[in-house]
DNA sequence: ATTTTTCATCAAAAAATTTTGATGTTGCCT
DNA sequence: AGGCAACATCAAAATTTTTTGATGAAAAAT
């Protein structure tokens, strides 16, 4: 059992890391995660609405924040829910950021 | 004296903190920043070296830091160094990357 | 005064991301 | 079965970011 060296640990560490902060590296994206943050469970067609986004765009970005593990999805027949994955979210930022996308107890 | 619409109070915030993850969002850049809690106050020649990286391509990633306020610059003569920004760190991520960026009390 | 060192900036090329419109898939409804 | 609604995926175009090598600026050393 082979110990990986340490630098490599690190460069996966920031590959993570590199990839949380790449999908919420955008206005859009930001704006798609505070409205989750608002509103919960939401469909792909009223976040359409909501976003005022064509929907082939709005599934790339949703792609891009799923992929992050910053959302969670849910499917009901033909329908599709994201909401934000409060779990994640907390990990990564700081309690200052709270009132755009957290929800816990000590929060605003 | 006219208040700004909250939409448009909430793009600002949303564009600022755009900044903020695009300057994180690069596997070179968080390795710099994990370089620069570790080690301090340190000039862009030596750092350099840590990063073996060019010159111009580390300056280009250093302002990208720095416009984001998550580095501060001193100038000596013609050494330039640089440190992290704690405070702006501090106020970004959550206390569970204190391990890679953060330096506080409450910390690992 | 010239050279050297340190660093920023520039412009062009390369690479990555985003947008767009079209097409594919799945499940529901008639 | 056929049509529709919700959504993902695709490929090409557009845009943005990054890299590269060259040049510029400022202070120190010779």
């Amino acid at each position: 059992m082979k110990e990986l060296p340490i630098i490599n640990q690190m460069d996966v560490t920031f590959e993570t890391y590199e990839a949380k902060f790449k999908a919420l590296a955008d206005k859009k994206r930001l704006q798609i995660m505070y409205e989750l943050t608002k509103r919960g469970k939401v469909c792909v067609c009223d976040l359409a609405e909501i976003m005022d986004m064509a929907q082939s765009k709005l599934s790339y970005h949703l792609k891009i924040l799923l992929d992050a593990n910053l959302l969670l999805k849910e499917t009901d027949a033909t329908m599709n829910y994201y909401e934000l994955n409060h779990k994640e979210v907390n990990h990564l930022l700081s309690e200052e950021l709270c009132c755009l996308f957290r929800t816990d107890n000590n929060c605003c």
